[in-house]
DNA sequence: ATCCGATATTGACCAATGGTCAATATCGGG
DNA sequence: CCCGATATTGACCATTGGTCAATATCGGAT
């Protein structure tokens, strides 16, 4: 029994090295840069021992891709858990993706990948479903808040179902996202500070929403600040807004 | 002269003979899912005749994706057209950018594909600049009508530069297109009617912007009944909200 | 009408690569 | 130390994007 206890370990060691290596592998050269001998390579195995643990290159990534999601889904779930004002706290959610964002520049690239048709049909069932698992707990945790600022009363409930809320905040925020990594769009926009720029997009639609206080009624730098302190105390990006202090 | 000038044509009609069916190919089976071999059966050439034309795949795919940007650029141009206030003109924009979405259903993923690394390298660089520079006209038609906008006193022009209200738009419009076209959060959100929501997320952004008059001082079905009838007579989809009268 | 050089077109061929599987190496119990 | 079971391998296959020498077509000159 101890036997075959090990070499579950082993393989899920090895499957964690595969995971490893292929994750530096996408996010540094994308998905045609490479192929599935090098990755062999770098991890000292046959090429057939990858196929062991991957039905396919594109099985493979799209579990490198669900752990990234995880990871940030664990981010949003640790800023729902920050107190205070209904759109204090979903601030801290939107403060989370930008730590995530910050500590993955590339993630963005990977997940717009995923939206190719052909690749999701290459990959296995039970991985698609641990992608969308993902997917939907990010989406819960904004849903919660939005359903809690309704209840709050601080924010109209009558206008949009919470639903269509948590989907409006997304969208912006992954369309800014992916907006600010298109080179052209940067230079043209002007656009210095992407994550800034995300932010305040967020702001807006926030405001949009009639989500109280609005920008203009509350010093929401402090909440960034305490949002920091509180939650992210070792946040990787800097946002200048909240240094003060 | 006049031989060659035909045989000028003739190669432009065949040109256009393999874009039309790329598009095609491209926008129902995606990029994978065909290959230069079967495109060159389509439109009865050999292989080798496509690389006349078009330098790789992706070459060719880069050249109908422009294309279709340049028909959603025209529709930007018709749309800014319209007169009345800035908030109303902006709105035209954004029913031109609907009308788009709705008469290329796949449009976005295909422009998703774009973003993907590998892809652009493999173009010519006059096929590159020819998309930025279409990219860039969306970018400006929408530009315009923001700094209008602040001009006349419609919009805070203290707080934002206009490129930055600019992005916010394009940036919230994608950011809906992508995500809704999305099965799961289809499902998840709830989304019946991806283009309402398209278009309600850009009433909240504006709202946001404080971009007057706001959503709730004005009649803004009637400004869309306007758009349709001076702008989009032929409109491919249905406002449930601008077809009343 | 016919020939010929120029040009256009072709599709056999090549290289790269995702994926397979028979052959081989390793393991661990008796 | 042996042997059956299991794990690992890398030569091999099929597909496909891309090339280019061979071939077909064209159009003007005689």
């Amino acid at each position: 029994m101890s036997v075959s206890e090990r070499k579950v370990q082993e393989r899920a060691a090895r499957e964690e090295l595969i995971l490893g290596h292929a994750r530096g592998f996408l996010l540094r050269r994308g998905f045609q840069d490479w192929n599935m001998e090098q990755l062999a390579g770098a991890v000292n195995y046959a090429k057939g021992t990858l196929y062991l643990h991957f039905e396919s290159k594109e099985d493979l990534c799209l579990a490198v891709a669900t752990r990234a999601l995880r990871e940030r889904a664990d981010l949003f779930e640790r800023a729902s858990r920050f107190t205070g004002k209904t759109r204090e706290r979903v601030r801290a959610i939107g403060f989370a993706c930008c730590e995530f964002a910050c500590s993955h520049p590339d993630y963005f690239k990977v997940e717009l990948m995923l939206k190719s048709a052909s690749f999701w049909e290459k990959a296995t069932e039970t991985r698609r479903q641990a992608h969308q698992m993902e997917g939907a707990r990010c989406f819960r945790l904004v849903h919660e808040v939005v359903k809690e600022g309704m209840r709050a009363g601080d924010l109209p409930h009558d206008r949009m179902t919470s639903e269509s809320v948590a989907f409006a905040l997304i969208a912006v925020t992954v369309g800014s996202h992916i907006m600010s990594l298109e080179p052209a769009m940067k230079l043209v926009a002007g656009i210095d500070d992407p994550i800034r720029t995300v932010r305040q997009n967020q702001d807006l639609m926030c405001d949009g929403l009639g989500w109280r206080p609005l920008l203009a009624d509350w010093d929401y730098s402090a909440t960034d600040a305490r949002i920091r302190r509180e939650i992210f105390p070792t946040a990787t990006w800097c946002d200048p807004v909240a240094t003060a202090g």
